[in-house]
DNA sequence: CAAATGTATTGAACAGTGTTCAATAAAACA
DNA sequence: TGTTTTATTGAACACTGTTCAATACATTTG
């Protein structure tokens, strides 16, 4: 029954043009101001085609969700050749303010997007916690190695996300022009080495 | 000539009477799910009239964007009773973090919406530079009592404020959970209790 | 081949959004 | 009184996400 199995790919790749006409129009107008019907028009298709193919806008968000948790974490690993632990450590905060510099609305999407985020057991929100396990693994092995004695590695590794999330967060919602005279990359890239400034005293 | 100046207080009064009626749908729906004519039901009145006083929605958030840091400022100059700057800088956060915890949709208008904030010289922007401008002289004052020795004090500040911030707004845009078994209260009050020991050490 | 079935796509419709504006009501001035 | 300002309305416009009857197409069946 070589039918159906075209039939299933054919469907496959019309969700799959879907999803490339969505990510154009949202990396240019952000995820907010993306429609259907700009969606669709990218496609040259109709508005409502899109719903056969996704339950509604969520699924989309969902799944642009996940391409961008997957393409991090693709750029975190990278860094898994750096052997020592805490160097790996504070090369993956670079990298994740890297990330945000380079991916705005991948970052928004995911991080701070308004959007209920169905933890529906698998879905984008599995990759994610993936990624925080990848913090977390790293910030055990520093421990591991001696560092940060006596500090709940949960609390730690939160802490660590946090504030590498916020140098990003105020990036992209753009809440940093209360800090004149220095450009984004520098606030973003020194504000993070004062950080790990702070790290190193750990 | 009583009369426009009883004018004036009239509009200044419909004013507050919008004003009071966004912030309350707003602080039961969110910014981004109150419309305008959501607004104007809650008064009583057509939506139309909204645009006599106000410019559009952009007018009303840079209003309420305003309050918020006036709320927040007020809740943190509580702490200026604290005479140790290093002790009131890190009572400071946990008095943001809660600030945020009491205050999730003012927090999300001041540092997490999508919004131009247009800086025009005077509007709301210039009391979110007030409160930057708390913590910068705090950070100072702590210098200057031999904390934080050789580091810029800019960047300092930058940091301290995108930690604290992105504890919040994980919490805000509920992506805290990938930590489970931890509440977000004891997820946030001692991620920042881990953030201040690294402070401590600074 | 023709008819019937199932699958994919359309375009109109619905209820909602922010915003504008002619008409109108109300108040102040002459 | 009539005239001019000021405040308010409600309809309209172009948009939004979403649903659904109608339709075109592809495949299977008679």
């Amino acid at each position: 029954m070589g039918i159906t199995e075209r039939k299933q790919r054919e469907k496959q790749e019309m969700r799959q043009r879907i999803l490339n006409g969505a990510r154009k129009v949202f990396l240019q107008n952000g995820y907010e101001q993306t429609s259907m019907r700009n969606i669709a028009n990218e496609i040259s298709y109709s508005a409502g085609v899109i719903y056969f193919h996704f339950k509604d806008k969520g699924e989309i968000f969902q799944e642009l969700h996940k391409e961008g948790f997957s393409l991090l974490l693709r750029q975190l690993r990278v860094l898994d050749s750096v052997i020592d632990p805490f160097e790996r450590l504070k090369a993956s905060g670079r990298a994740f303010i890297q990330f945000a510099q380079e991916n705005k609305d991948y970052y928004n999407l995911m991080f701070l997007v308004e959007e209920p985020l169905k933890n529906t057991e698998e879905s984008g929100f599995q990759i994610a916690k993936e990624a925080i396990k990848y913090l977390h693994d790293l910030v055990l092995a520093c421990q591991q190695a001696g560092r940060f004695k006596d500090m709940d590695p949960e609390y730690l590794t939160f802490m660590i996300l946090s504030a590498t999330h916020g140098i990003c967060a105020l990036f992209c919602k753009d809440r940093t022009m209360s800090f004149e005279h220095k450009t984004n990359k520098e606030l973003m890239e020194n504000g993070y080495a004062s950080f790990v400034t702070l790290l190193e005293k750990g």
